[in-house]
RNA sequence: GCCGGGAUGGCGGAACAGGAAGACGCGACAGACUCAAAAUCUGUUGGGCCUUCGCGCCCGUGCGGGUUCGACUCCCGCUCCCGGCACCA
């Protein structure tokens, strides 16, 4: 018996072929002619399409009210140098959206442009004395062209690169805005510094103490910044997280975890000489009673104050300062303090308590000042040790029993409130809403709420990025360059050397101007804006890319926006997804944007990995560098063998889209990168895995192809209830639009719906177009609607084999005018169901019945057969379950 | 430590609402075609068992329990892997 698909079981008997036909299969393959099978020519075929779509503008799209609107957009790239198959991947994903709305009738804007401001430009322009304009426009050029070799269907009239004055002008533009209402403002401040990058990194661009570019360790310098306020949307980027159900749940989880907010209460500590009191920060107010000391950071302007006259407090405050932050701030360091002699008094118990100075305690998280809570808190409770301050218990858990002289760590679970006074008997929640009601009465504290986002600071000491429009003047200040003044153009002639600051302080043409408001002598601001600052509204700009006297089109972006499907990488979950929604934020309070959300759905797709070989002293090897017992052809030692890991250059584990594209062409890249995983997780590069998907397009090809002059002549109609040989077949193509419809429709399940395609050609491969004189019609017309559907489901997927294909089969408009199909559901439905018998659970027979068998039906067919009768014997009937149309199990007394 | 995600054949992965575990592909094995190879086509392919080779039986979705007629799926308790945050008060 054939084996299929458990689905099509019932009409398995029908698609077995007689011995005989094997002889004609070659002729109904349509290679009898060719005698050997010849892959189909994708050179020709995929260029041909490109041309077309091309001349014929198949993907410019413009506004059309009376056509429901889709908005599918990738996460643009940086121009590099070359693509590499993370983009392919992520493109050809974009790609099968968007073609696939367009089919669904959408009017789908699919745009594409360039992340072109950045760092390794300037990198380049050093390497390779090349001009970073230079460098950056071609590598666009190179990219553009393999992305047209894939085939996108890009409208590439809206075309951006950021580094044009066209669109960084705009940048200026809303930094100039922010200006006016307090959202771009500068101050001097602590900030991360890279060496390698000879620039100031935002807090999203270190990762673990390091630079997300070059993973050199980032150091603190204080320097005098611009930032841009995020902080004043805080809660608003919190809360609408909670408000984007087509978000991953792990990309939520990194911004709540990045925004950070911690509910608690501020309360004051008054001085033992009277001074103004410290203020604290804690989320435990209801341990109040147990603070028996309090810490404050080093950088606490008080700690200095109370160590006046103090040597040792002043050493000590003096190497805190001068350690390296990460250093010390990094959770394995161990506690340091010195006692300042000073007291506080805690405002609940009225004792006195001692203030201490601690490497522990941060300045810029809350108050940075602490309330220190031994018997509560793990790491006040080291440091109490370590200095042997008292420990007093003041919450107690289910059955008690802990006292501060026992205790070997921290009790920081909830409890019940003890030895502390009027509060005793309170259950954490409620003890803390207790005290911050008490606090409030008395006056001498409140309840608050502290955030770990800080605002964002922009200033890059770099050359290529926008310039920030700010001219300072001696009389009047930092003064913002008028609206009619801009762009301010980033010069061209500049050295670069990555030393010594600014490139563009060395520019005087640039640097000396006057100023706007008193025409004085002036210098421009030198820094340049951190390339985030492009990505944040560009998805904005495509709306409306080529407008000349504004940034966003009000009525565009109304049209197109909001995203309606965004795909890009992880990478990006923090850094660029927070900071493109406080621009669109920003942007909505400006007027220009009825949302505040730029992006409905969101798909983050995994990274491309491949094995990985490496020798202990040769690092990453070549597949070829290594032999086949697996040691290094180098030096024979065994190497470290098949690790799969994301695909990077210096890991030696990359494939070269080129290479790729060349060998098999853009529809076996496309069908291969979106068959292999489902797209949000990782995808393992295979080989042989790519010569799958090359085969099955081979074999599409050979089948429709070897049809095509036949099916001609195929009628155009037949009546479904007349069709006999050709009825599973006709069968299996509904029931393939109905699967694809829905893998696509269902988070975009493209390798189950690739994998339906799959089974269809399969199932095709089987069936004869001609045959019997009285059943040719009938073949006829079966194997030209299957054909048809499949190109139309494939379309996506392959468009330029789908685009050839559909044109053989004698149609001269291109097959992505047609309209998705619809699955019959009276088609799909069966004569025959099979029902499976379990006894106890276990299966024990099969049985066809009728579609129209009812329950009762089912229950007597079940206990009749003669299989299940065998386990029946000596054995009582409980009850026996049915489920309607699918199983009977008959569940037995022991 | 807190938060999120995950674990299924030799491999990538299917199984939609609790109802046939392993679709589809890769690899492997056999056969057809061929002088031969490649390509193509056709089968077989989770493990084990058998004087019965069957529409056969037993086991099997990280581990241990539970709920249920029935569990990859739900519940409780673990292990391991991946990711984020973290001396954050």
């Amino acid at each position: 018996m054939t084996r299929l698909s458990a689905s099509e079981h019932g009409q398995v008997r029908q698609l077995q072929l007689p011995q005989a036909c094997a002889i004609n299969k070659r002729k109904f393959l349509g290679i009898e002619n060719v005698g050997m099978a010849k892959p189909y020519d994708f050179k020709t075929i995929e260029a041909k399409w490109q041309r077309i779509w091309e001349e014929r503008d198949t993907f410019r799209v413009t506004e059309d009210p009376g056509q429901p609107k889709y908005y599918c957009l990738e996460m643009y790239p940086y121009p590099s140098g070359k693509n590499h198959m993370g983009h392919l991947r992520n493109y050809s994903i974009g790609d099968v959206v968007a073609r696939y709305f367009q089919m669904r009738g959408y009017n789908v804007l699919h745009p594409m442009g360039w992340d072109s401001f950045g760092l390794p430009a300037e990198n380049a322009a050093i390497e390779h004395g090349l001009h970073p304009a230079t460098w950056t426009y071609e590598n666009i050029a190179y990219m553009r062209k393999q992305l047209k070799r894939m085939g996108f269907s890009y409208d590439w009239e809206r075309e951006i690169t950021c580094s044009e004055p066209d669109y960084y002008r705009w940048n200026q533009w809303l930094f100039l805005k922010m200006h006016e209402k307090g959202l771009a403002y500068k101050k001097p401040a602590f900030v991360n510094w890279c060496e390698v990058c000879q620039t100031v990194l935002a807090n999203e661009q270190v990762e673990g103490g390091r630079c997300w570019r070059d993973e050199s360790e980032v150091v603190q310098k204080e320097l005098e910044q611009w930032f841009f306020r995020i902080t004043a949307y805080t809660e608003e980027l919190l809360g609408g997280v909670d408000h984007l159900p087509g978000w991953p749940e792990r990309v939520k989880t990194m911004q709540r975890n990045w925004i950070g907010k911690s509910v608690g209460a501020e309360v004051n500590f008054p001085l033992v000489n009277g001074e103004s009191p410290i203020t604290i920060f804690t989320t435990r107010q209801d341990t109040l009673f147990g603070a028996t000391f309090m810490v404050l950071a080093p950088e606490h302007p008080l700690a200095l104050h109370l160590g006046e006259g103090k040597a040792d407090v002043q050493a000590f405050i003096k190497r805190m300062r001068a350690e390296d932050r990460v250093v010390r701030t990094a959770a394995d360091t161990e506690k340091e303090g010195v006692f300042t002699r000073a007291y506080a008094i805690n405002p609940l118990t009225e004792e006195k308590i001692p203030i201490w100075v601690a490497n522990f305690v941060l300045l810029e998280y809350g108050t940075g000042a602490i309330m220190a809570v031994p018997a509560h808190d793990q790491r006040d409770f080291e440091f109490a040790q370590k200095y042997k301050l008292p420990i007093r218990v003041v919450i107690q858990p289910e059955g008690g029993g802990l006292s501060g002289e026992d205790l070997a760590k921290a009790y920081e679970d909830e409890g019940v409130m003890v030895n502390s006074g009027p509060f005793n008997g309170l259950a954490t929640p409620e003890g803390r809403e207790a005290v911050v009601r008490h606090l409030e009465e008395r006056g001498i504290g409140k309840g608050a709420v502290n955030y770990r986002l800080r605002d964002w600071g922009i200033s890059r000491q770099r050359y290529w990025g926008t310039p920030i429009p700010i001219i300072y003047c001696d009389e009047c200040g930092a003064v913002p360059v008028p609206y009619t003044d801009l762009p301010v153009l980033l010069p061209t002639d500049v050295e670069i050397t990555m030393k010594g600051g600014s490139p563009l302080a060395r520019v005087e043409g640039f640097v000396n101007t006057r100023c706007p408001t008193c025409q004085g002598p002036a210098r421009r601001e030198t820094d340049t804006m951190d390339t985030f600052v492009d990505s944040s509204w560009y998805f904005l700009r495509f709306c409306n890319p080529q407008a000349e006297d504004q940034a966003v089109e009000k009525a565009k972006v109304a049209y197109w926006m909001p995203v309606d499907q965004y795909i890009g990488g992880i990478e990006h979950a923090v850094l660029h997804l927070l900071y493109a929604r406080f621009f669109t934020k920003v942007i909505r309070d400006l007027g220009l944007v009825p949302y505040g959300e730029p992006f409905v759905n969101l798909l983050t797709q995994g990274m491309v990995c491949k094995e990985t070989y490496r020798c202990p002293t040769h690092g990453y090897r070549l597949p070829q560098e290594v032999d086949s017992t697996g040691r290094c052809t180098a030096c024979g030692q065994p190497a470290e063998i098949g690790r799969t890991e994301k695909m990077s250059k210096s890991r030696k584990n990359v494939v070269d889209p080129d290479e790729l594209l060349d060998r098999y062409g853009a529809d076996t890249a496309r069908l291969f990168s979106l068959f292999a995983a489902p797209p949000e997780k990782d995808l393992e590069w295979s080989d042989k895995g790519v010569e799958g998907a090359f085969r099955f397009l081979n074999r599409v090809y050979r089948l429709v192809d070897g049809w095509a002059r036949q099916l001609s002549k195929s009628p155009t109609h037949f009546s479904f209830t007349a069709l006999t040989v050709g009825r599973p077949v006709y069968q299996k193509a509904h029931l393939t639009i109905k699967k694809v419809t829905e893998d696509l429709d269902r988070d975009f399940h493209f390798n189950t719906a690739i994998a339906a395609l799959m089974e269809l050609v399969n199932v095709l491969g089987q069936f004869q177009i001609s045959g019997d004189p009285g059943e040719e019609a009938e073949r006829r017309y079966v194997g030209r609607f299957a054909a048809e559907t499949l190109l139309v489901l494939l379309a996506p997927f392959a468009p330029h084999q789908a685009e050839e294909l559909w044109e053989r089969l004698g149609h001269d408009r291109s097959i992505f005018k047609e309209s998705w199909p619809t699955h019959d559901a009276e088609v799909i439905q069966r004569e025959e169901i099979l029902v499976v018998v379990q006894v106890d659970g276990k299966l024990r027979s099969r049985i066809f019945l009728p579609a129209h068998a009812g329950e009762d039906d089912l229950r007597s067919a079940a206990l009749l057969d003669s299989r299940v009768q065998t386990w029946l014997r000596g054995k009582q009937i409980k009850r026996v379950v049915v489920v309607p149309k699918k199983l009977v199990n008959i569940v037995t007394e022991e």
